[in-house]
DNA sequence: CCGCAACCGGACAAAAATAGTCCTGTTTCA
DNA sequence: TGAAACAGGACTATTTTTGTCCGGTTGCGG
């Protein structure tokens, strides 16, 4: 699947323009100062959204990105797939490729389990519910308690054994 | 979280294991000829399973590597992180580290819960389990339908939306 | 219609991770 | 004692990540 920085900067991104009011043109140069962003990789990764069509550009003076869809319709997974491509936990997963131990391999059902999960977690995580909670900047480091959100696809059932254990 | 080749040949290299005799020795070069892994790499791995605790070795002439414990009760995920060390799906998550844009940080709440999910699925899968459906070597490329099997973590209510909008 | 402000996009590069290899032990069996 | 087999550290090649740089291109404002 790899989550690398490139996924983690655009989301951060998106939580920039959510913040304001929808349409609102920013700066690249804004939105990387906010959050702490290298601007010339983030203009890297803002040109994936727009090509996504999460975001749209405009140039000249005065230019900058906004978002072309509300924050509540973008979830996590979009983000994503827009920065790093279509997503796959292993090589074995990759379309095409067709995994090298093949025959019946178990090992591919598996990891495609797990993947099949992460991404059921991710689109079900819009910009708008994280720009809800995050704190911009990397400051505050140890402010407010920090419970963790639980981003549960559906049901909400038996959450507890799970996160006690995963606690510990 | 990375799931590697170290993994994967780790999985398969048990599963060469897993379909003796339990406790039968085999030799490094055995089991990678029929998995079809570099010898010096899988040997490596091989280390790392044993400081795990999940194979042992013995050495000198007629030595080779044993399931310490039966496959039914070694989870994919014990033999991810004895190959891996702690799994972690992004730096955000590494314990230490502190997230950077740490404050009220939405992201590792996302990223901790998929996270948590990946490691139910590959907590739930056992050596055994992938051991019974694993045929072995590069071959038989096309071989036998290949339905995917469904691991899940307890209860298997209605799978079939999400394998069908994967399978598309 | 000129010039600057801002993004576009390709080339480049340093650093880290991945995927191995190799070689010198050390242990054990015969 | 000698060969067979793993142990483990050092080394290397390739790929990916994480950026930087710079010459376009576009469009607004004057």
């Amino acid at each position: 699947m790899q989550i690398t920085r490139a996924s983690e900067y655009a989301m951060l991104g998106l939580l920039a323009l959510a913040r304001r009011p929808m349409g609102e043109v920013v700066m690249l140069d804004v939105v990387a100062r906010e959050e702490d962003i290298p601007v010339s990789f983030l203009g890297k990764i803002f040109q994936s959204l727009a090509r996504g069509k999460l975001v749209k550009s405009s140039r000249g003076s005065g230019g900058g990105f906004m978002l072309v869809r509300s924050p509540e319709t973008i979830t996590a997974l979009e983000v994503i797939e827009a920065v790093e491509g279509p997503v796959s936990l292993t090589r074995c997963l990759d379309e095409d490729s067709g995994c090298e131990h093949a025959g019946g391999c178990a090992l591919c059902g598996l990891f495609a389990e797990a993947q099949d999960r992460v991404k059921e977690v991710f689109s079900s995580a819009t910009v708008a519910q994280l720009s809800g909670r995050h704190i911009p900047g990397g400051m505050v480091r140890q402010a407010r308690q920090r419970e963790r959100i639980v981003f549960r696809p559906q049901r909400a059932a038996k959450p507890a054994a799970l996160t006690e254990k995963n606690a510990a």
